[in-house]
DNA sequence: ACTAAAAGTGAGCGCTTACTTACATTTTTC
DNA sequence: GAAAAATGTAAGTAAGCGCTCACTTTTAGT
């Protein structure tokens, strides 16, 4: 995971896998069918920490909490898995199958469907407008992390909860 | 670009682009001095349409037509250079040569100032949380449209348009 | 018409790649 | 404790990579 994320997957050889690893290269080809089998190996491992976080926000009665807690899920989840998170992004723009194995993922759903609740909840005029908007900017927090912008992030954050009143 | 758009950088051979290109491939070589200077040849020329569009919003005076004008841009460029911003987003997580240029470049400052002074008119309570925000959905809806989107794009943006009155 | 520069060609080089194969060692099973 | 299955290794392989180079063709100025 750290090779992948660190220079790519297409950039990545198995040889140098192997030699970080301190295995022989041929293990790979044992254990998985090939070098793609490898990454989908590991995006699943990465994948159940996101889907836990998720199920703890269903979990969730008060909806301002909901919202509070899910403006934290970028900062919680690429603290916990940095390299993880950075390979997510560069593989969405870089390999075809994985990108066509996200979509039909169903953790932005869940999301949505938990953030929709909370803004129905907080009356709001369009709960699913709201969600979808809110998912958006949750992207983007994502994306001031991976890109090393931590700062800006901790601040947006911040101005998120006073402008939603959480 | 489409086949660095389609493929990624790293997944295109100069071989394959000669051949589609319908000259030979000796050829890349003479006219860029390596692979990494067509595509720096490449995104130069994807880039100056992108310059443009921010300079026209810099002439509008009404603050509000400036937010409007800013929503649409995504559709504008992306519908214009699909094929460009696709790669834009590919090697922003790809090419660390690219990256490191891209943040240097003052494109989003320039688009960042004018939202700030639009804000301020605007009497926003703080103009420059608010148009960071503003600038964070515009990257969403990047991402939308690059990741074939557009309804949800559509939609997005006419929703914006209300919450933001304009 | 001559010429020098610019544009274009394509074979092929050295190297890296994902993957295979033949073989050795360890672990499990009864 | 021996057979069988699982785990590991090292030395390959063919294919593909970016790039070079000796060479031919086209263009443009006098």
């Amino acid at each position: 995971m750290q090779l992948f994320a660190k220079n790519g997957y297409v950039n990545t050889s198995t040889s140098k896998i192997a030699n970080v690893a301190g295995v022989s290269e041929g293990l790979i080809f044992r254990h998985f069918a090939n070098k793609q089998g490898l990454l989908e190996a590991i995006v699943e491992l990465g994948l159940k920490d996101a889907e836990s976080f998720v199920l703890q926000l269903t979990k969730i009665q008060d909806p301002r909490e909901v919202l509070s807690v899910a403006l934290e899920l970028p900062k919680y989840l690429v603290g916990k898995q940095r390299e993880f998170w950075k390979l997510h992004y560069s593989l969405k723009y870089q390999n075809p199958d994985f990108a066509k194995k996200y979509k039909n993922n169903d953790l932005f759903l869940k999301l949505t469907k938990v953030l929709e609740k909370a803004f129905v909840e907080l009356k709001y005029e369009r709960p699913n407008h709201e969600a979808a908007l809110f998912l958006l900017i949750i992207g983007g927090l994502f994306s001031y992390l991976v890109n090393d912008r931590s700062d800006q992030q901790e601040d947006m954050v911040r101005f998120l909860k006073t402008k939603y009143r959480i």
